[in-house]
DNA sequence: CTATCACATTAGGAAATTCGAATATGATTA
DNA sequence: TAATCATATTCGAATTTCCTAATGTGATAG
């Protein structure tokens, strides 16, 4: 079995997150996790008008979260990705727990890591500047450290 | 420690994937995940204008992801769920697991759940039906099974 | 062959997102 | 106090997403 490593880039993520980001197709996934389903069960099932259901399907096709077969003239859709489904079953209970952390710590780290950034960044000369930003750092501003 | 347990709905995870489906907040959320940051720091790494991050950084903030304390003039911005951030950094490894069933047993399985499709759903007399759809169900189509 | 079923596709507008430009604000420095 | 720095907010336009209505299509039933 041969695999393709593409090096996924935010963007790639990101329009897979977006995909994801809708109730609709989310019932959809959470559907087709209990077991394959033809097109018009998952209408009767989210209650939603049958064109609707066939662009949220033909969306996640498209990023190959789901395929189907065909059975005479129905179209089992499942799940291509099983694991994904999975993850954003777990996703409440493992993503929402809120941290506060001790305001001190986060003023020091973030003091640190800004004193790394000045090494960090090639700002030598001058850098790429994409967007028509300044470009301070390297004259830290405020003596409050490094 | 209170917890509330809200039960999230598919909207609330879909606006949540939305807000995480941009490429700059996913890199906004990496570099937070390597420590707290405040606002110009991010700006000079991501090369991004400062309305946008800051636009971008209000926004994960309205959902939580983030927040921030202050020092000085500066504010520090850290993750407030790291768990999410751990999440997403597992998701390619995890969620990118294509499959490919039999196409019988994807057949024969969409073929019982839609039998027990027309026992679950309460079509008995009319049920609800918020959209102009003709229902059909109980009355099975193509004698296919049951 | 004709009708119907199951589904896909297209077209258009409404709604939501995104981004840059300009402006505002509040702390700090001079 | 005036100037500046770090950041936020507002405004409007460009882009994208979403949905409904209408129509297209291929398989099957009659």
């Amino acid at each position: 079995m041969i695999m393709e490593q593409k090096r996924l880039t935010f963007r790639d993520h990101a329009s897979l997150l977006r995909l994801l980001g809708h109730p609709v197709r989310l019932a959809i996934i959470q559907r087709l996790a209990a077991g394959p389903r033809c097109v018009t069960d998952i209408q009767d099932l989210l209650e939603k008008p049958q064109a609707n259901v066939s662009q949220h399907l033909m969306a996640l096709r498209a990023h190959r979260i789901v395929d189907y077969y065909e059975d005479g003239k129905l179209r089992c859709y499942y799940l291509a990705r099983p694991g994904l489904a999975k993850l954003l079953a777990g996703l409440p209970a493992d993503g929402y727990a809120v941290v506060r952390p001790s305001p001190e710590k986060v003023r020091r780290d973030a003091r640190r890591l800004r004193c790394e950034t000045a090494a960090e960044i090639p700002r030598n000369g001058r850098g790429r500047q994409l967007t028509g930003r300044p470009g301070r750092l390297a004259g830290l501003t405020t003596g409050r450290n490094c």
